[in-house]
DNA sequence: TCTTAAATTGTAATTATTCCAAAACAACAA
DNA sequence: TTGTTGTTTTGGAATAATTACAATTTAAGA
């Protein structure tokens, strides 16, 4: 059994090819697409595809932890993601690159002398990345 | 002379009426409240006042680091805060009040393997503040 | 006071997202 | 395999946040 099924049948959702083309295309594609991004290419090869569907979709994963969803700071559009084991993203300024970052950031130590209950930290960072350095250093020469 | 007006020339900005309103209403409310919000607050007493207004000096303050904008994960508008100095949310997902947190994360100590040029860290946390805890906890009894 | 570049205003446009009602479909039972 | 039912999909319209633009006004330096 395809493991997209088994993902959305071990959280009863039903079988839909729209589901299966959303989980496929993020699963491929790790380019932390939006909800944009995400209706042009399954489009392509499924013309009757609605943005609602894309939204509506999106939604119920999120809620079932199967995606997940984050922002940048700066930006109006959120991004999602297959991937749903704690890392971070860091953005590019200069080729708006997002490039994944896998560590685990001690926030709840840091956190003892407030009393409420902490069930979720979301960070990122920003900066420029390796390549964008890179490219710098040899235009100067 | 006026913190403000200091602070705005310090930035070789233009004092206009307009950017003093959204400082010290920003300064002396810290509900890190949305553009719309703001604009609100001053159209009370400035009636003249255009949206555009507040969304072009918003930008402006931000890009000069006077204020600061960050938005939550799921929330779809932008919010602005005085404060500049390093310091985190913590938003209830009950009550959605915004809480600082005033500690300083490790951030960049666990970046070392990542050759990226870290400029920026944003980080919020999510949960249930301690005056909804206790609400809970009185209703039990 | 005069000049000029920058700021403000109001309206219209755009973008992301949500709402809604009708039609289509998946899953389960008979 | 077919029928039933509740869920999903669709498309169009509505909303919310933000941006674009052109005309008018204004701050600040000469």
């Amino acid at each position: 059994m395809d493991k997209y099924v088994k993902e959305l049948k071990s959280h009863k959702l039903k079988i839909t090819s729209q589901r299966l083309d959303i989980l496929s295309f993020l699963d491929e594609n790790r380019v932390h697409p939006s909800a944009d991004e995400i209706y042009k290419a399954i489009k392509i090869n499924s013309p009757a595809l609605s943005k609602t569907t894309i939204y509506n979709n999106i939604d119920v994963m999120v809620k079932n932890n199967i995606i997940k969803a984050f922002r940048f700071m700066d930006s109006n559009e959120l991004r999602f993601d297959y991937k749903t084991t704690e890392h971070y993203h860091f953005i590019c300024r200069k080729c708006k690159n997002i490039y994944d970052v896998d560590i685990s950031l001690p926030y709840l130590e840091k956190f003892e002398h407030y009393k409420h209950k902490v069930e979720e930290f979301y960070g990122d960072y920003k900066g420029v990345c390796e390549n964008c350095l890179n490219k710098k250093k040899q235009k100067k020469k």
